[in-house]
DNA sequence: TGCCAGGCCTTCC
DNA sequence: GGAAGGCATGGC
């Protein structure tokens, strides 16, 4: 067991939609990583952190939840130059983005383009549970995200069993393309956003929206602008602005290097502030 | 029942 | 290059 200093919010940074494979139990969130389990719980000053592989733990939680970063200086950095982000941000305080794993991120994200997250969630589960590894974690099973390698036999209808829908081939194309060499998901890395933007579309199934999706959770890459209906929404109501190419000349111009974290916060905003 | 979901593809013009 | 329609599935 590990403890972190609490200088982030637990709650909204696991439920604002990044990821999808989490459960909470009583008073702790679990949460399944790359390759192992943890399961974290609040204390006053501190969060609690426990995993069935408690090797580097610390530095693993660090990375995953990106604490090493100074968010204040990024968040000061938008208000200045939006102050109608202020409320959002204020809203928004505690958030931080997940840096996710790629493979998984980009299968999540494709699954789901027109799609609702419970539903998003119980497609990966069906997924990780034929083909992940199997954890136990103080008395109960859970099964990691697959690897493309374990993935590699799949047929577009085994996809389809898992319920995706339409997206199944899009399912197969791609884990294939990475089996084959053809989408090299390590290159991204070292990428410029605008190139990998490009890259990411050229594969079926991943649009505008998907592509911004993976680079901002996978690759911290935080100058993209995952448009989205929420965003769109917040754009028309709060500033007049509507339309894809309206609303990307905005973001980019006013927000720069941090837009997606400013679409970010949007989302939060706009999709959870009716609920308090 | 009918509508819609943190879109994207195809088929038109 | 842009608009319109279709798309699996499940929840309300």
């Amino acid at each position: 067991m590990i403890k972190i200093k609490n200088n982030f919010d637990l709650n909204s940074t696991i439920t604002c939609g990044q990821i999808f494979r989490y459960l909470k139990r009583d008073d702790e969130f679990i949460v399944i990583l790359k390759d192992r389990v943890i399961s974290l719980k609040e204390d006053k000053d501190y969060i609690e952190i426990r995993s069935n592989d408690e090797n580097n733990l610390e530095e693993i939680v660090n990375d995953y939840f990106d604490l090493n970063r100074d968010y204040e200086e990024i968040k000061n950095d938008i208000v200045k130059r939006d102050s109608k982000m202020k409320e959002a941000i204020e809203f928004s305080k505690g958030l931080k983005m997940i840096h996710q794993d790629p493979f998984e991120t980009i299968i999540s994200y494709v699954i789901s383009q027109n799609n609702r997250v419970p539903s998003i969630a119980n497609s990966l589960n069906l997924i990780a549970k034929d083909h992940g590894k199997k954890v136990l974690f103080e008395g109960y099973e859970y099964y990691l995200f697959p690897s493309y390698d374990e993935l590699k036999n799949l047929s577009v209808s085994d996809y389809r069993n898992y319920k995706v829908g339409f997206r199944d081939k899009y399912l197969y194309e791609i884990v294939k393309s990475i089996n084959d060499s053809k989408l090299d998901i390590n290159k991204i890395y070292d990428m410029k956003s605008e190139d990998a933007l490009d890259y990411l579309m050229t594969f079926k199934g991943v649009g505008p929206k998907v592509a911004s999706c993976i680079l901002l959770f996978a690759y911290q890459k935080f100058d993209v602008y995952p448009t989205d209906t929420w965003v769109k929404k917040f754009m028309k109501d709060d500033y007049n602005i509507e339309g894809e190419a309206s609303i990307r000349k905005y973001t980019k111009s006013v927000y720069g290097k941090y837009s997606g974290l400013a679409i970010q916060y949007m989302f939060n905003f706009k999709r959870n502030k009716k609920k308090i």
